[in-house]
DNA sequence: TATGTAAGCGCAAACGGTTGCAACAACCTT
DNA sequence: AAGGTTGTTGCAACCGTTTGCGCTTACATA
């Protein structure tokens, strides 16, 4: 897996250190394959250290997060991680009906950017950037609400 | 106050009882001028009012919202409430480093909508959107960070 | 391989926010 | 004006998340 090697690289490049706790959690979240949360990070990684410790999960995600390995997506008001997508940067559409989360390229915010930029010289932090709306299949009354 | 009048008649028309303690975050709200962090409302009801109970001011702004009466904005990950604008809705634009907060005409949002909705029949929820970033005056290193 | 030191850990307390519940009071009815 | 009903309140317990603090341990140095 080239994402967990270069995960551990970044963090020896930062000077931080490559504890047991740090590697389990990263293999929970590259295990997992989606949209992981922390209850599950957590469970899992107690399940495989017994002392692991709820706060060690959420200190370990948000360094992953900073050192831009992990991205934090907000389902439904809980934050959500996974691992960067090797393939480049990319958003989520979440649908508050059924909590599905959907890539979005960056192409269509990067025009949305532009536009504050010129108009009001903001800069706007669209990075790690979840958009909350309906699906199209909720729109059209075909899902389950609320499945997770 | 017209603003004022109008949220107590929401209230009414809806089933909703007249309390004290309503019209104290209204008019808390209404003075406060500008947006209103939870913390703020609360400090300021109490002085009124000192059996004031921090639950009642959560659930106060929250149904304010529902009636559409008072808008809710994040700013630095606390939930700021100000009156709705008579002049219109707006968006605002909230700087990571000074914490100001900006008006944004739903305009530029619009186009965004179009756009998802084309592409992806996703419909976004951009009532009661900030969106972070960094404002000119920080841009250009001239505001103090993180004033409040 | 042994040692020093500072980063990281587990624990517990605290944070902002929400919720269940019994007492209370706003308002409809008479 | 008095009574009954039901929505609302204050309180306390709880939730998910963050933080302060000693103890531990990863890792640089020798």
């Amino acid at each position: 897996m080239v994402q967990r090697q270069q995960a551990i690289d970044a963090l020896r490049e930062k000077g931080h250190r490559l504890t047991p706790q740090r590697i389990l959690v990263l293999s929970i979240v590259a295990d997992g394959g989606g949209h992981m949360g922390v209850d599950e990070v957590f469970r899992r990684a107690k399940e495989a250290y017994p002392y692991m410790d709820i706060a060690t999960v959420y200190r370990t995600l948000h360094l992953f997060k900073n050192l831009g390995v992990v991205t934090e997506v907000a389902i439904s008001d809980r934050l959500h991680y996974e691992l960067i997508d090797p393939s480049g940067p990319h958003h989520h559409m979440v649908c508050r009906v059924c909590n599905g989360a959907y890539n979005l390229s960056p192409t269509y915010l990067d025009e949305f950017r532009d536009t504050l930029l010129e108009e009001f010289d903001f800069e706007p932090d669209l990075e790690h950037f979840a958009i909350t709306g309906t699906c199209s299949g909720c729109r059209s009354g075909q899902n389950t609400p609320h499945q997770h």
